[in-house]
DNA sequence: ACGATGATGAAC
DNA sequence: TTCATCATCGTA
């Protein structure tokens, strides 16, 4: 049985959502051809306190799709050449968001928007079939023993504190 | 180890 | 308006 992961799975505590993202589908028709992905790596951004995560600087043009609904996708640039794919959590106004950083064949962020064929015209859009892009469950169990944490990459500026935050999350090859 | 490549946010 | 930086990746 396949369910589309709606607004109510991302209402979650961001930490929560992130872990149980293992294993689920992210699934993307854009261009018309479908292509899911087992997801294998996620990140997570607790919140404008999280020095890590892009709400920290507060609303502005770029950070406001943060502040949305939970279930709305957070599409942006990065290096001029990568775009990177989070959902946004919680609820209205938490600014917390998960971070997609690798498919069971896509390994990064980076290739991983660029083989779905993701871009920024998705951004502040929801997560849905309508969209051609979304997360489906699939009924593929991953267990608490075949999850690994670490320090999130890329995200030195972050300072001691939210640098070194275990929010990254990964299955165990 | 480094360059590609352009948006972002902070400083001026 | 300028400037350093950036939730990266492929090539060396």
């Amino acid at each position: 049985m396949r369910k589309i992961l709606g607004k109510d799975f991302f209402k979650e505590k961001t930490l929560d959502i992130a872990q149980s993202l293992l294993g689920k589908y992210l699934v993307s028709s854009i261009g018309g051809k479908v292509i899911a992905e087992k997801i294998t790596e996620v990140e997570a951004y607790v919140g404008e306190h999280d020095l890590a995560s892009h709400s920290s600087k507060g609303k502005t043009v770029r950070t406001e799709v943060m502040f949305g609904e939970a279930g709305i996708l957070y599409i942006y640039l990065v290096y001029g050449m990568y775009w990177m794919l989070n959902v946004v959590t919680e609820k209205k106004g938490s600014a917390t968001a998960v971070l997609i950083r690798s498919t069971e064949h896509f390994k990064g962020p980076g290739v991983l928007t660029r083989e779905l064929k993701i871009t920024g015209k998705l951004n502040n859009k929801t997560a849905s079939r309508k969209n051609s892009l979304w997360f489906e469950d699939r009924e593929e169990k991953i267990l608490l023993k075949d999850i690994k944490r670490t320090p999130r990459i890329g995200v030195s500026y972050a300072g001691p504190i939210w640098s070194k935050k275990k929010y990254r999350f990964l299955i165990k090859k």
